[in-house]
DNA sequence: ATCAATGCAAACTATTTGCAGCCCA
DNA sequence: TGGGCTGCAAATAGTTTGCATTGAT
């Protein structure tokens, strides 16, 4: 948590109490939050803040937005948790996470091959899990 | 175009003006559209009835979600524009399409892998592009 | 003729903006 | 102390719902 304080100050942000209260928020959650479930669980921060601290976050690559169906959900990005990608079960709502460092190395090839500068990827498989595959 | 009618027939779904002008809006752009581009360029049809229509769609496979920063973009899906992924220019906004053959497969890997049987996948690249990568 | 689909109105939810006061650096 | 940050209020924008009417099969 040490280095959360520092990107702060690479970027001239403060290290307040609104934005501790949101990454803990996060931190402590075993799946990525709707912005709905992110007000609730923060109840005393106001919401305009909670949507401000989101996009300040994400720029600086605290928080990774993750599409889901129709909605979006956020969690903690790459060096406050480990980077990996998610399947989710339409059908039990399930979400579990994968690491594949084939995935990690053909983006490369893929920015490369196309002159192209990647500086964040969305990778989510959607279906049923094992439990739900009747 | 012929496939459409069909596949609205295997639905119980109707073949109706709305529809064929959302989906001729998205056959005409030469790239994913927000909502909000989509009823301005269908003048004639109500909000409603677009935002009724895209879920049909997307549920019947012709339409599909693509994530872009934080709001999301429609297209059309595989059997109707060739299926494909993007790179997203952040500086200029270009949105280039690219096809890797690899990704699919490794796709397929990771499913078989986890027992998982994928409906749907995202894949999207974020950066700059050739020109804006100063 | 039947029943799904549409348009309209209105409710509801989500997100943004402006500004005064607060608080970290 | 100064300027970024927050909370509050209010404006906007986005999305959903109910229902009478229209239109495709």
């Amino acid at each position: 948590m040490d280095y959360y304080k520092r990107l702060l100050q690479q970027h001239h942000l403060r290290d307040t109490t609104p934005r501790r209260t949101v990454v803990a928020a996060l931190l402590t959650a075993d799946r990525p939050l709707f912005i709905r479930e992110l007000i609730t669980a923060c109840p005393r921060i106001d919401r305009t803040t909670i949507y401000r601290t989101l996009e300040t976050l994400a720029d600086i690559g605290v928080v990774h937005v993750v599409p889901f169906g129709w909605k979006q959900r956020y969690e903690l990005a790459a060096p406050f948790r480990a980077h990996h990608h998610h399947l989710q079960c339409e059908r039990c709502g399930a979400v579990i996470d994968i690491v594949s460092p084939e995935l990690e190395q053909l983006i490369s090839a893929l920015a490369e091959q196309h002159q192209f500068t990647v500086t964040e990827h969305v990778f989510e498989l959607r279906g049923r899990c094992e439990n739900c595959c009747d």
